[in-house]
DNA sequence: ATAGTATTCAAACAAACGTTTGATTTAATT
DNA sequence: AATTAAATCAAACGTTTGTTTGAATACTAT
């Protein structure tokens, strides 16, 4: 069995980037994984290497899980037993947005981790890390873009890109700091709570989310 | 008439905040603005302090618009002629989300520059400038959110708040890249012009914004 | 004009940065 | 057991970082 060496330094590394961003010194990062300075250059090559390696294995993961879930729609609703061969449009945003929060929920510690990485990634100053990434989801878009044009066929192509891109940033910015909605609903007098009694609603920044750029994006 | 040295500094240093992040070093802020670069120090500090006179700036003049607008529309529609005395939706997103386009159209070059600094800010990661900006729009957070209460009131103070955050991330995204959206309408196939004849429709990013965010609060 | 304050300047500071080195240890191969 | 390759280590490399210094210049007030 080889050494868990760089797996310790990408975990290490994907926290601490989820928590402060890309700016963490290499020197940090080892030295909470518990490793030698020299290691990150052995196993990577270059710090960038390393953010790129960092960002790749979850990214990989993402987009066959959204890809997976937009296939079995498509199969789905292309069977002739459906009165309409459309994707209805929250199932189509419920599969680009759901397999960020499954990651989050269903992994180990580092799921949250994962998310808030991601939100950094996808608010990132620096440009060529940003085109990196972006062309790592490019399939993704592209399909999704498409699937999305068949159940908004009113929209021109412009306007849809431009509440995609909405969208996208609704996401990113509610990965990025998932206590904030519940410090600002701090500052409204309470009202009456609703549907507590059978309805067992969640109530969880997914759903809330998922409904919001439904709306937004038929508006 | 005092030098000018301090907002040679401001300016340059807004430009570049706003194209690579605030880690710019004080040496490309100083040289881009033909500065000596211990000006930096002498007037504002420290370069954090510099950071955060740079956001001041711009922040304080876009609370004003915004509350001046929301003013306004709480005057216009508290007056007893009115026959709802809610304001509608539509109008207070307006009220928030332009004053952002308008600083950056209406002002010289420096205008964009803003509004993608704004952007940076909105998602950066340092969490002690991010504390810092966020108390810095405090008030008019609570003065939208209790407005937007009344013409939402079927939206638990949880929910709205969580939209809210929702329509800023869409916001902050939308203002750090405005060249994004164009590129992702060339993925789509062409569609045929719709309004084109007479409608002289803009088709700006603002109006999208708004009417995706509308669309996404009361969804 | 003179004194005093405010500003600018070249130079240097210590600290932190990513990276490299060369020796040493561990693991795999023959 | 001997040889080769892989991995870890302490130490140092050369840059870049934000900041400070003290002298020189520009401006203001008396």
């Amino acid at each position: 069995m080889s050494s868990n060496t760089k797996e310790k330094i990408l975990n290490t590394a994907e926290g601490l980037f989820a928590d402060r961003g890309f700016n963490v010194s290499v020197r940090e990062i080892v030295s909470q994984a518990e490793v030698n300075i020299a290691a990150v250059n052995y196993h990577f090559g270059s710090k960038k290497d390393l953010v790129l390696a960092v960002i790749e294995r979850r990214v990989v993961e993402l987009n066959t899980r959204r890809l997976t879930r937009l296939k079995k729609l498509q199969e789905e609703y292309s069977s002739s037993k459906q009165a309409s061969r459309v994707i209805p449009l929250r199932k189509i945003v419920q599969a680009f947005i759901s397999p960020v929060f499954q990651i989050a929920n269903t992994k180990d510690r580092h799921g949250v981790v994962f998310t808030k990485m991601l939100g950094r990634v996808m608010s990132n100053a620096n440009p060529q890390l940003k085109q990196q990434v972006f062309s790592m989801f490019n399939e993704v878009v592209k399909e999704f873009l498409l699937e999305l044009q068949k159940s908004l066929p009113h929209l021109s192509a412009e306007i849809l890109a431009s509440r995609f891109y909405f969208m996208v940033g609704a996401m990113a910015h509610t990965l990025m700091n998932q206590a904030l909605p519940e410090e600002l609903a701090k500052r409204l007098p309470e009202r009456k709570p609703q549907n507590d009694l059978g309805g067992g609603r969640k109530n969880d920044l997914e759903e809330e989310l998922i409904s919001f750029i439904c709306g937004g994006l038929n508006a």
